[in-house]
RNA sequence: CAUUAAUGG
């Protein structure tokens, strides 16, 4: 059950819904694990009837699956469904379920009540204080963001880059850059963190500064290779400074993905 | 083996 379940999982990762639907029917045995793949895949197919389907004909309502139908209210529009289900339904919510939440107020732009939410937790874990983090940045209230990243007890690659976007889409590159160098010297950064390094450098107008970062994702840093995210900004930063040829010379070597 | 946080066009 185990392996059909990964397989099942996989094909929902590659949003090959109809597949998804096939194997499920073909499967001799489901538990709570394929229950929870199946609603998932119904809520990225934005079809929230079938999810909740999914949910009513599962006999044990476990918390994650639970936590998945709040993600497919969300997803599909129907945040305060989410919301009656978060306050009322559940008896019992874990840090996940709050995250949820906390991101998606953030997302509708309701940062108080995300802060709100946040500060009623009665457990803050890592996801908690960067979805908070991001909140704020994501309404343009960067010293909040930045005291946010600056009381959190612990660091990861994505608090690090939540705070690097957090600038690079406040219009702050020069800081963005800064923070980027400030960052290698405690994390080894990602392919995201040079996705907001190389959006700032183009949008400071210069080229030659975007050009050895985007270098080194492969000379310095054991990321695979540029991605298409990559290549997005460096067309974009060519095109910015005019150098409209290189910006369709760098297109057409680009290796093409889904 | 399942659910939550970061990124460009």
């Amino acid at each position: 059950l185990i392996s059909w379940n990964i397989i099942l999982h996989m094909y929902s990762k590659q949003q090959c819904f109809e597949l998804v639907k096939k194997f499920f029917e073909t499967m001799p045995l489901h538990n709570a694990i394929s229950m929870t793949i199946m609603l998932m895949t119904y809520s990225q197919a934005g079809d929230v009837e079938a999810a909740r389907f999914v949910l009513d004909s599962t006999k044990e309502h476990n918390l994650t699956l639970w936590n998945a139908m709040l993600i497919a209210y969300i997803q599909n529009g129907h945040l305060s469904e989410a919301t009656k289900i978060f306050s009322s339904t559940l008896r019992e919510k874990d840090t996940s379920s709050s995250n949820t939440m906390v991101t998606a107020y953030a997302q509708s732009g309701h940062v108080d009540q995300a802060q709100k939410l946040f500060n009623e937790m009665p457990v803050r874990d890592i996801v908690s204080w960067t979805a908070m983090l991001s909140a704020y940045a994501q309404v343009g209230r960067l010293e909040e963001a930045q005291r946010i990243f600056h009381s959190m007890p612990k660091h990861n690659s994505f608090t690090w880059t939540a705070m690097l976007a957090a600038y690079a889409q406040n219009g702050q590159s020069i800081k963005c850059i800064e923070f980027f160098h400030e960052m290698g010297i405690v994390e080894s950064p990602n392919d995201v963190c040079f996705t907001c390094v190389l959006q700032s450098c183009s949008h400071t107008g210069d080229m030659r500064r975007g050009l050895p970062y985007f270098l080194s994702i492969t000379l310095d840093y054991a990321i695979d290779c540029p991605k298409k995210q990559h290549f997005s900004c460096m067309i974009d930063l060519l095109a910015r400074g005019g150098y409209l040829e290189d910006a369709k010379d760098l297109l057409s070597f680009m290796p093409f993905a889904p």
